[in-house]
DNA sequence: ATAACTTATTCCAATGAATTTACTAAGTGA
DNA sequence: TCACTTAGTAAATTCATTGGAATAAGTTAT
């Protein structure tokens, strides 16, 4: 049960409106401050005066004249890319990555660290410092993804069993080292932050992007907004059961999603059936499927098609019509692909296969510090639904 | 992609505020006006305003004195709560039913008609004339609840097909007919709407509503949102597939989780197994389990365990922390519930599943118009989250 | 070239909802 | 009776949006 809503205040409405006008001239490109009054409903001087603070605030920047339409040509306005630099770092098990980004998304710096064993926190201070070092831009805030449990509300790492965290409040922390505002989620959560953001499914009020690495998770968007649960729980579908009586998961279940499709569990299973002298890598896999090797491809159809059993359960349930594949195992592109959207279309129902759109991530592997960036994006500039 | 949100203007935020004390003396029972101001973080002043308009309007009512405190004591509000009355129709398969329910959800007024295959629209309307007929207090609007496809944006029924209705403007129809507002939703939506207003899980920032019939489907509440989808096709549960080379199922896959978890696939089994002069009914299932009847406890446990099954996915994905189960299999009550919380336990994670609550719904056979009406309350006077 | 018209933007007074401050109402406790 | 506390109202203030007029800077018709 959560409480009341929030009041609205003036200083609110002011908020939200100069968010509004922000956001218009974001997605916009290239647009005069009439564009933006019809786009919004707002009236143009209210426009105007948004746009002054803007580009007092040098957020914003006049970019030149629309040609005439028959009166006083439009003065164009675009978001001042550079206005702006983030910190979005990626707490992944092995190694810190840190990225400065522009408002955009454009990186500017990148920073990466191999966890030394010692203190994951005196490291994550180390990254951060070498990132401020090298920025002259004013820096926004810092973004964080990490694994675990982590409640973003309250900015603490609740359950972070590979970094060794618990109860960790990793905001306030960082907030009073740096002076900066801050912000952290799950790391599949912000993954989807990431394409919802930067991706080609910008903007989509349903999106589930499923993150297919050593474990899998899921990012998901409903209504515009990211969906947490409960108990910062959501998108644990790794766990899910499509093999009711498979192999023996971590967790102590039988037949979990994670024990035949996970990045592990693909390179396991080579690992056993081909040995070599090295243990199997992504990249080879990729090599032995554009050699058409039989059994990889067996391999990669198994695992796509229960991944294609977890996104019916999905799309079933939600009706999101935008599914993304992101983590190591997405790099397979096409071949995994084409044997999930078959998968799908056997197990969920026709018309709602028919409207939904399986795609790849094209984020690449900063798609977490991406992500972490973009939530702090959307909370301190308000680029995002409401 | 959805499109900017709205801009603030001062109206807003009036209604905004309106709407948050009428809510606040909604949740509060009695409660003074200090209190709402100290819930809602509006000055007194402003509280005091709105109460004035909510007595004027006769939404809300002073019902006496709180015991002082070392002051002046407080005088008590509390919502009028028949100030209006609602209209709420379930337009069901074989039969109309609508009712007329208070602010709170009692049941004033109740209808039946029986569909006579002819023209159901005109059936409709002579429902609500007569419900009409015999109200006398303001009524606040129309909520309908229908089996499809419907677009609650656009207030129109995109497909019914038991209803023989297509792009159906139902909205517009009804509301020039009777000069009311109107609000239609999917029969699942609306039953899991009914749920968050005034079943147990009141207000519970994420729900589940499993409604078990017929067909399965479900109505899901994230984040204090009731979940569309992109095609207003959220929460086709029923076609999960549960049983990989199971039974044919009608929408031509097999062992969806209709044929193996549905009442109806619950009762044909039972017609098959154990024959009867007249077809098995939910009654009689629940007698012959009183009277430990072996071969319908398999069976009902057969469905529970694939009921928890597809819980389990939900709670995975979702998170979510209140489920409930609704529809004519919940009558079974704890003969249902038991086994598919056992289902339920070995096919999720035990952290997750450990604070799951599954319930069965207390609204009865009524839960669609009483959600229907909820709809409607929610709308025009924002007894929802935001 | 000039006048008439368009369209973009700004200026300025008016509006109105929330806030602030001061005040009244109505109790308790010393 | 007086000091104090709490509830609620009234009047003055604030300030973001609004609406209308003014200005800027073009195009089109004459």
């Amino acid at each position: 049960m959560q409480g009341l809503p929030k009041k609205a205040s003036r200083e609110q409405s002011k908020l939200h409106n100069y968010r509004l006008v922000f956001k218009a001239i974001y997605d916009g490109g290239a647009i005069s401050r009439v564009d933006v009054a019809r786009l919004t409903n707002l009236t143009p001087t209210t426009v105007s005066s948004n746009v002054a603070i803007l580009l007092e605030e040098e957020l914003v920047q006049e970019v030149g004249l629309a040609p005439s339409g028959g009166g006083k040509p439009a003065t164009l306005l675009s978001v001042l890319d550079d206005g702006r630099h983030l910190i979005g770092l990626d707490v992944a098990g092995h190694e810190l990555r840190g990225t400065i980004i522009n408002l955009r998304g454009a990186i500017r710096q990148r920073q990466t660290l191999a966890l030394n064993g010692g203190n994951v926190l005196e490291q994550l201070y180390q990254l951060i410092d070498q990132l401020l070092a090298n920025t002259h831009s004013p820096v926004l805030g810092i973004g964080i993804g990490a694994p675990g449990v982590i409640n973003t509300t309250a900015g603490v790492v609740q359950q972070a069993v590979n970094l060794g965290w618990h109860n960790l409040a990793l905001r306030d922390l960082l907030g009073k080292r740096y002076g900066l505002p801050v912000y952290l989620a799950n790391d599949s959560h912000v993954t989807a932050i990431a394409e919802h953001t930067f991706g080609s499914q910008r903007n989509a009020a349903n999106l589930v992007v499923i993150n297919v690495g050593r474990g899998i998770g899921a990012g998901i968007f409903i209504n515009g907004r990211i969906v947490g649960g409960d108990a910062w729980g959501a998108g644990e579908i790794g766990h899910v059961v499509v093999q009711p009586h498979g192999t023996l998961c971590r967790c102590g279940h039988y037949g979990c999603l994670e024990t035949v499709a996970s990045t592990s569990a693909l390179l396991t299973k080579l690992d056993a059936t081909q040995p070599q002298s090295q243990p199997w890598t992504i990249a080879e896999v990729q090599a032995a499927l554009a050699a058409n090797d039989p059994t990889v491809r067996a391999l990669v159809d198994e695992a796509a098609y229960y991944l294609g059993i977890a996104i019916a359960n999905v799309v079933g349930l939600l009706n999101a019509q935008s599914i993304i594949l992101a983590g190591s195992l997405a790099q397979l592109g096409n071949d995994l692909l084409q044997p999930l959207r078959r998968s799908l279309a056997q197990h969920a129902l026709q018309t709602l296969v028919a409207a939904t759109d399986v795609q790849v991530s094209t984020l690449g592997s900063d798609i977490v510090t991406l992500g972490a960036a973009a939530l702090l994006l959307a909370n301190e500039l308000g680029i995002v639904r409401d």
